[in-house]
DNA sequence: CTGTGATTTCAGATAATACTGAAAATTCAG
DNA sequence: CTGAATTTTCAGTATTATCTGAAATCACAG
């Protein structure tokens, strides 16, 4: 391996913590390479700038192309495939989110599905059904939150988080707001709302 | 191993997903069936449940201490050990979501951060640490997010997911009524991000 | 078509992980 | 203390995952 320091630095760190993100050593030095790079570039770079074979770096190319981590681009007079990693990290996220759930969290909830559908036999398989009914709604409302919130633009996605916990105090506020135009204390669908410490009359005790 | 129906299809699903979770069959089938027990158990229940050697539990159940997944507990006139996996999904996900982030993102940004000090030495590297930079300035976007919302109570994070994307709406709302404040439109270049503290009669939620 | 360059496949080699049983260490009642 | 019950450690074995080189397949200019 024949790289700049940085570069080489990011690459070898990216292969090591690839065994604690469930991917190899090889994917994970290819992608930080590919992240990296000024420029795309074909399979035979890849392997001689990590040292690896050249089929080894097919197989990891193919994977990253699998997680749609990767782009393959041709350059003009060169029948090599070239490669490159998308720029925008916002994009990126979408991306890895988007498979890992695929991968990763899907099948769960579908076997949860199925479970929840059966008539449970034994006395601790009740039990069971009761705890895959809390997991599963816990698991369904993080997705859909996702799915919600992977359709905002980065931009005010970006301002969001920014503002962090203060989200909550705009919750208060719109009660607020609408306690004004109702004349009444707001009894939204979402009870644990009103729970704001500014709320008049409906301060229920928090810790 | 002989479960119920129930049990065994989660046992054996969890199994199978470890792989993809980043843990081992074991530690994954030990881990679900602790979630779905009525009762806590003792290494040797779980062993005899999953037809895994002693030993294997007691690395598998090591595992998920150094987790923090499962809890440790004692039976009066016991001198073994029972193991529990926590009840309440939020906080099994708040724990799950701080140990990765340990294992998995902090490494990762002191890795980042060190490569941000170092002045690159070769055209390449100005490249790379630009990318650095880029991916080093969403991380830390999303932990910080991620610290800041851990601090929100279950209920309210609750009612914020419900929410979705309506969340922007309320931002807007709170534009529009800074508006009124100031008597001038919001900077739109960036609708929501008016976070900034200078705005004179806008007080935009401060704790 | 044909031949060359490029990519993929795959059987076998290598390396990493997981698992077991036996032995060591720990805990605690008596 | 002693010793039985319990848990942990660890060396050896089994299993699984990764990696390679050679051969097969594919793509396309001529």
């Amino acid at each position: 391996m024949n790289l700049p320091p940085l570069t080489q630095r990011f690459v070898l760190h990216f292969g090591e913590m690839g065994s604690r993100w469930g991917i190899n050593r090889t994917v994970g030095q290819i992608y930080a390479l590919l992240y990296v790079s000024a420029k795309p570039l074909n399979a035979d770079e890849v392997g001689e700038s990590l040292g690896f074979s050249r089929s080894n770096v097919s197989m990891g190319l193919k994977e990253l192309q699998s997680w749609n981590l990767v782009r393959l681009i041709h350059q003009p007079n060169d029948r090599r495939e070239y490669f490159q990693a998308p720029e925008d990290v916002w994009a990126i996220f979408r991306t890895l989110a988007a498979e890992r759930r695929k991968r990763e969290i899907d099948p769960t909830l579908s076997m949860l599905r199925d479970a929840l559908m059966e008539q449970p036999s034994v006395a601790e398989d009740i039990h069971a059904q009761e705890r895959m009914k809390q997991m599963h709604g816990f698991i369904e409302l993080m997705t859909d939150w996702l799915d919600d919130v992977q359709k905002m633009d980065s931009e005010t996605l970006t301002s969001l988080m920014k503002m962090g916990s203060k989200v909550q105090k705009l919750l208060e506020m719109k009660d607020r707001v609408k306690q004004v135009f109702t004349g009444k204390p707001a009894v939204d669908t979402n009870p644990a709302l009103e729970s704001a410490p500014k709320t008049p009359g409906g301060n229920d005790g928090q810790p």
